[in-house]
DNA sequence: GCAAAATTGGACCTGCAAGTCCAAAACCCG
DNA sequence: CGGGTTTTGGACTTGCAGGTCCAATTTTGC
């Protein structure tokens, strides 16, 4: 029933979403029209309404999802594997390069602010990306603590509610400042307070 | 030249602005319309455009700074006068009990993803906002550090710039999630770790 | 190779919201 | 009061972007 989508289909559907979210990214989500999304993937209106009957909204939510995928994906295999101190360094390394290069040209820009208001969907997605974000680094803590490398009487889910709010916060102010300092004294003080912790204890 | 507003004009102005942002932090940016802000305010399309002759954009900006200034007045006088922790605590709490309040009507929200690309000027009125309330945090720290309260090592700018940094993802997390937890958690854990180096040093 | 289904192109429609214009009313000040 | 200025109301224009429709073409499965 729902399901009907040949090859060619399915290539067209993907060159569509990689496309909206590049032309996005560069433009922002309400500055983007349906005819930019046309001209730069090469595909005619008829084709975005056949893979999207919903219209727009449903290709945003189409390439928020897509989006927000590769914002954890981009943290592999760090993010996963925060075991020893050496990965933790590697993976604030990876966030402050990821962000620095893309500056202000930011995915979830338009899904926070607007799209999670509009679309009831939207907002779904961005809180599953966060809950996993925040489940990962988490869970990093406790393999720590597991190890002794950080305290144990730390709150693990504290604090990595605290760490996912700041480096959400330092990308914010990186797309309204363009500098990155602020992500990045959020990384390194927040790491070092885990580390000095781990030889208070 | 560019003076020429009788009392009532000054007061019809400010009235379009203070409902435009009411409205704005009702229903988001850029779902509101001219027309709903007619409605809301008592004013005609004619007055619109003779207060703001550059039309939507000129009045956003007008609201955006108008918006500015009160998330600063908001946190006084606990801000300009983190001397002692109890004033810090006082100014959690009011933080964290303004954002509850608020909920998902953000004044910022709009600002931040859309207003801030298009308007030039937008974006230099969010920066000076972050830029005034960074420095009040930091003025604060290195208050407590001459009295001794903060351990004289810590870093009060780049502090600052993480506690603020942490404020900013706590409430867009809020704004995603509807919970105060990661806001709570930042300020808590911060809070409580420039305490602790007190003891230490 | 053929019928059914999926894919594609693009002309057309439609609604809406920003912005324009001007004439009437209120207001200020000597 | 009275002339000039500011203020106000609302009808009208305009451009545009999302969405509709359908006919032509390609692909698929048998």
């Amino acid at each position: 029933m729902t399901r009907a989508l040949t090859r060619k289909g399915e290539a067209t559907r993907a060159r569509i979403v990689v496309g909206a979210a590049a032309e996005i990214r560069e433009r922002g989500v309400d500055e983007v029209r349906l005819e930019d999304v046309m001209a730069h993937t090469g595909t005619s209106k008829g084709q975005l309404f056949h893979y999207f009957p919903d219209g727009k909204e449903e290709l945003l939510l189409a390439v928020a999802q897509h989006e927000a995928d590769q914002v954890l994906l981009d943290q592999e295999p760090m993010l996963s594997n925060l075991t020893t101190w050496p990965t933790w360094l590697a993976w604030r390394d990876r966030l402050i390069e990821r962000y620095r290069a893309q500056g202000v040209k930011c995915p979830l820009n338009g899904l926070l602010g607007q799209t999670g208001r509009r679309a009831p969907g939207a907002q779904a997605i961005v809180v599953g990306l966060m809950w996993r974000w925040q489940t990962a680094i988490a869970e990093g803590v406790r393999r720590m603590q597991s190890t002794g490398d950080i305290a144990p009487d730390i709150d693990a889910d504290r604090t990595a509610a605290a760490l996912l709010a700041g480096i959400q916060g330092g990308v914010l102010l990186l797309l309204s400042t363009g500098r990155t300092d602020h992500l990045e004294a959020v990384l390194d003080l927040t790491i070092d307070s885990l580390r000095a912790g781990a030889r208070t204890a």
